[in-house]
DNA sequence: AACCACTGTCATACC
DNA sequence: CCGGTATGACAGTGG
C-alpha cells in the first residue's frame, strides 16, 4: 500500500506536468500541504520509536488528519515534497514523464471499447482495472460487470468529481455541498490564460458532448509532448490518432488530478503487472508497445503496479456505494482513509457485482489494503500497545486480556466476574473471541492440554479447530477439556471468597481445582507482568525526559556561566578604564600625575571611594627580591 | 537467519 | 500461612 501511494502521488506530479505543458497549472502542493499538514503538527509528538498506535482506529477518523506518526503516510508525505522539489527544481517538465501520464489517459480510453457501451460510458478506468484481468480469459463475468462499472465511471466524471477536482482549495463541506447540489460549475482556481479557460471549459463539457477545443488542447499537448520523443514520435502519433474518440472521452472526465491518478493506477496497474496473469486487451498491448511502456521500462512513478490496481477498485466501489461521486470519493482527503477500509464498512452495502468485482482482485493485494500494520481487521478495537502512552497502554492491553479470557482491568470485566457463574455454553461463546484482538503469541499457538506439550502434537488442518476454538488461550482449552464451567476471566476477576466457595461447592476434582488456582493465578500474574512492565517502560520514560531536562539545564547553566565571565570581564576592563582616567586627574604632592600602576582607587562600604598605594608594585618588588636572593643563594 | 519487540509464564521475594 | 503483587528471567511468536 506504501508503495501504491507513493506511485500515486507521482503520478499526481507527473499529471500535473502534462497539465502544465498545456498551460494548466494545478497546484499540487496546496493539496500536499492541506492534506498532510497535521501530519507534521502530529509528528511533534513523542518518539515514534514507542508508538505503536492502533492503525485501525485512526481509520474511523475520516478527517483524515488522525495519522499516527508512525504511520507509513508520513514516508508518503515526505517522497511527495521531495518529488515536488525535483518537480520544481526542473524547471520544464520532462517529456517522458508527460508521455507517461499520456498514456494513462489512453489506456484508460482503449477500455472503454471493452466496457461494451461505448456510448454511455465514459471512463473505463474501472474496467481496466477490475475486468482486464479476466478479459480474455473470464470473459463469463464481463457482461455482467462491464455495465455496471460503467455506471460506476459514469459517476465519476461527473460534477461533483471535476469541481472538487478543480478546487483543491475547497473544503469538504463545500464538496459536500456541491455533491448535494449535484454537478456544479467548475471554479479553476489556477488558470490564467484564454487557453485554459477554453481547455477547461471543454474540459467541463460532459462526455457526452466533448468540444473540438478539447481535441485541439489535447492535439497540441500530444504534438509538444511527442515531438521530442525521437523514438516514440511516430509510432505514438499513429497510436493517437487512432483513439482520437478514445482521448476526448477521456479528456472529458479526466480533467480532474485526483481522477487522473486514480485512472493512472487502475490503468498502470493492470497494464504493467496484470499482464502476467492475464492477458490484456490487445488496444492496451498495442499501446504500451507502441509507446514503450512495456512492464520492464515503465518508471517507478508511472507504472503504480500492481498495488495501485485495488486502489482503484476502492475508488469505484466507494463511488458507487456512496452519493458522493466516486472521484471525489477517491481523491478528497478521506480517499486515504477509504483505501484503509477497504473491506469494511461501505463493502458490507456493496452490491453483488462490485463484489464480484472484488473477488476476483488477488486476495494479497486486498490484504495489502486492509492495513499497514499486521492486524486483521477485526483488531480495529485494539492493537500494540503504545508503551509512551500509558492510557493507551494500558487500555488496549487491558482489552485484549478481557476478550482473549485471561483477566483484565476494565469495568467491563468486572462486570461479567460479578455475574458469578453462568452459562456454559454462553461462556464458551466463540463469538467474543472472534471479535476479540489478538496479540496473544502464545495463546493462539497450537494448543496445549494438559501434560501434553505443543510441539508434541503438531495438529493437521483437519484436526485443527476452528479458527474460533483455535485462538482461544491455553488456559481456556484447558479449562474447558477439564469440563470447568467459567471462563478464565471469570475465574481470574472473581474474589478470592467467591473463588474459594466455587472451588468447594462445585465438587471438583483435585486436578479440576489444581487447573482453577493456575489459572487463576497465571492469570492474575499476566496482569501484573503487564503492569509491571507498564511501569518499567512509564519510568524509562521519565528517566528519559529527566535526562533531557537535566542536560537542558545543564547547558543553560553552562551558557549563564559562560555570559557572566564575559559580563565581569567588560565589567572589569570598564573599571580600569575609569581607574585611570580618575587618576590621571589627580595630583601627587609633587603635583604629578598619579600613575595608575602605583595607586589604585577602593570603594569603601559606606560609598566613599579611596585612594590607595597600589600593591601590585610591593607585591611584585618583594617577589623580585625574593627571587633576587634565591639566584643569589643558587650562585653561593 | 538474525534481530527485536511483545507477550505469557515461572520462580522468587515481598506485603 | 495464604492470596496477591512485583519483578527478573526465559521462551514463544511475529514483524
Amino acid at each position: 500500500m506504501q508503495i501504491a501511494k507513493k506511485y500515486f502521488t507521482e503520478g499526481l506530479i507527473q499529471f500535473t506536468i502534462l497539465l502544465s505543458l498545456i498551460g494548466v497549472r494545478v497546484d499540487i502542493d496546496s493539496y500536499l500541504n492541506g492534506y498532510y499538514t497535521p501530519l507534521i503538527e502530529i509528528n511533534l509528538g513523542p518518539s515514534s520509536a514507542y508508538i505503536q498506535t492502533p492503525f485501525h482506529n485512526l481509520r474511523d477518523t475520516l478527517d483524515g488528519y488522525s495519522v499516527h506518526p508512525k504511520c507509513p503516510q508520513l514516508d508518503y508525505f515526505f517522497a511527495s515534497r521531495r518529488l515536488l522539489d525535483d518537480v520544481r527544481a526542473l524547471g520544464s517538465p520532462r517529456f517522458p514523464t508527460q508521455l507517461n501520464a499520456w498514456l494513462v489517459h489512453q489506456v484508460s480510453a482503449t477500455d472503454k471499447a471493452s466496457c461494451g457501451q461505448p456510448s454511455t460510458s465514459n471512463n473505463t478506468d474501472t474496467d481496466s482495472e477490475v475486468q482486464s484481468p479476466e478479459t480474455s480469459d473470464d470473459s463469463e463475468h464481463l457482461p455482467d460487470r462491464g455495465p455496471e462499472v460503467c455506471q460506476t465511471n459514469l459517476q465519476l466524471g461527473q460534477g461533483p468529481c471535476g469541481a472538487e477536482a478543480c478546487g483543491f482549495a475547497q473544503e469538504d463541506d463545500d464538496t459536500r455541498n456541491e455533491e448535494e447540489d449535484g454537478p456544479a460549475p467548475l471554479a479553476l482556481a489556477h488558470s490564467s490564460t484564454l487557453e485554459q479557460e477554453s481547455l477547461l471549459e471543454g474540459i467541463t463539457t460532459r462526455y457526452h458532448a466533448p468540444t473540438i477545443d478539447i481535441d485541439q488542447n489535447w492535439s497540441h499537448l500530444l504534438s509538444l509532448s511527442v515531438t521530442d520523443l525521437d523514438d516514440m514520435d511516430s509510432l505514438v502519433s499513429d497510436r493517437l490518432s487512432d483513439l482520437d474518440s478514445d482521448i476526448t472521452h477521456a479528456i472529458s472526465h479526466n480533467v480532474s488530478l485526483r481522477d487522473a491518478m486514480v485512472t493512472s493506477a487502475g490503468v498502470s496497474g493492470v497494464t504493467s503487472e496484470r499482464a502476467e496473469f492475464r492477458p490484456a486487451t490487445q488496444q492496451q498491448r498495442t499501446l504500451l508497445e507502441s509507446t514503450g511502456l512495456s512492464h520492464s521500462d515503465a518508471s517507478p512513478g508511472m507504472a503504480l503496479g500492481l498495488a495501485a490496481l485495488p486502489f482503484a477498485s476502492v475508488c469505484n466501489f466507494t463511488g458507487n456505494v456512496s452519493s458522493h461521486s466516486a472521484l471525489s470519493g477517491c481523491l478528497d482527503e478521506a480517499v486515504f482513509d477509504q483505501i484503509n477500509q477497504l473491506g469494511l464498512e461501505s463493502l458490507e452495502t456493496i452490491d453483488s457485482q462490485l463484489m464480484g468485482c472484488l473477488e476476483n482482485i488477488d486476495p494479497q493485494v486486498l490484504e495489502d489494503l486492509d492495513s499497514d500494520s499486521g492486524l486483521s481487521l477485526e483488531s480495529s478495537s485494539g492493537g500494540p500497545v503504545s508503551p509512551g502512552s500509558s492510557e493507551m497502554s494500558s487500555s488496549s492491553s487491558s482489552y485484549c486480556e478481557d476478550e482473549c479470557g485471561a483477566a483484565g482491568y476494565s469495568s467491563e470485566v468486572e462486570s461479567v466476574s460479578s455475574k458469578g457463574v453462568t452459562d456454559y455454553t454462553t461462556m464458551w461463546s466463540p463469538v467474543d473471541l472472534s471479535e476479540s484482538v489478538w496479540h496473544d503469541h502464545s495463546y493462539s499457538s497450537p494448543v496445549t492440554f494438559p501434560h501434553k506439550s505443543i510441539k508434541e502434537e503438531p495438529l493437521s488442518d483437519d484436526e485443527r479447530p476452528k479458527l474460533e476454538e483455535r485462538e482461544l488461550s491455553r488456559d481456556e482449552m484447558r479449562a474447558r477439556a477439564m469440563c470447568i464451567p467459567f471462563s478464565v476471566l471469570q475465574i481470574v476477576n472473581m474474589p478470592v471468597e467467591e473463588f474459594l466457595e466455587v472451588l468447594d461447592s462445585h465438587g471438583f476434582s483435585p486436578e479440576q481445582v489444581t487447573l482453577l488456582r493456575d489459572i487463576r493465578r497465571r492469570g492474575k500474574n499476566k496482569l501484573a507482568a503487564q503492569n509491571c512492565r507498564k511501569r518499567k517502560l512509564d519510568a524509562i520514560t521519565g528517566l528519559q525526559e529527566e535526562v533531557k531536562r537535566l542536560q537542558a539545564q545543564r547547558d543553560r547553566l553552562l551558557r549563564e556561566k559562560q555570559l557572566t565571565a564575559k559580563t565581569m570581564g567588560a565589567v572589569g576592563q570598564q573599571i580600569e578604564q575609569l581607574t585611570r582616567d580618575v587618576l590621571s586627574r589627580l595630583r601627587d604632592d609633587l603635583g604629578q600625575p598619579l600613575s595608575p600602576d602605583r595607586y589604585t582607587l577602593q570603594c569603601g562600604a559606606n560609598g566613599r571611594v579611596v585612594v590607595q598605594p597600589a600593591r601590585r608594585p610591593t607585591v611584585s618588588g618583594s617577589s623580585s627580591n625574593k627571587t633576587e636572593k634565591r639566584k643569589k643563594g643558587k650562585k653561593q
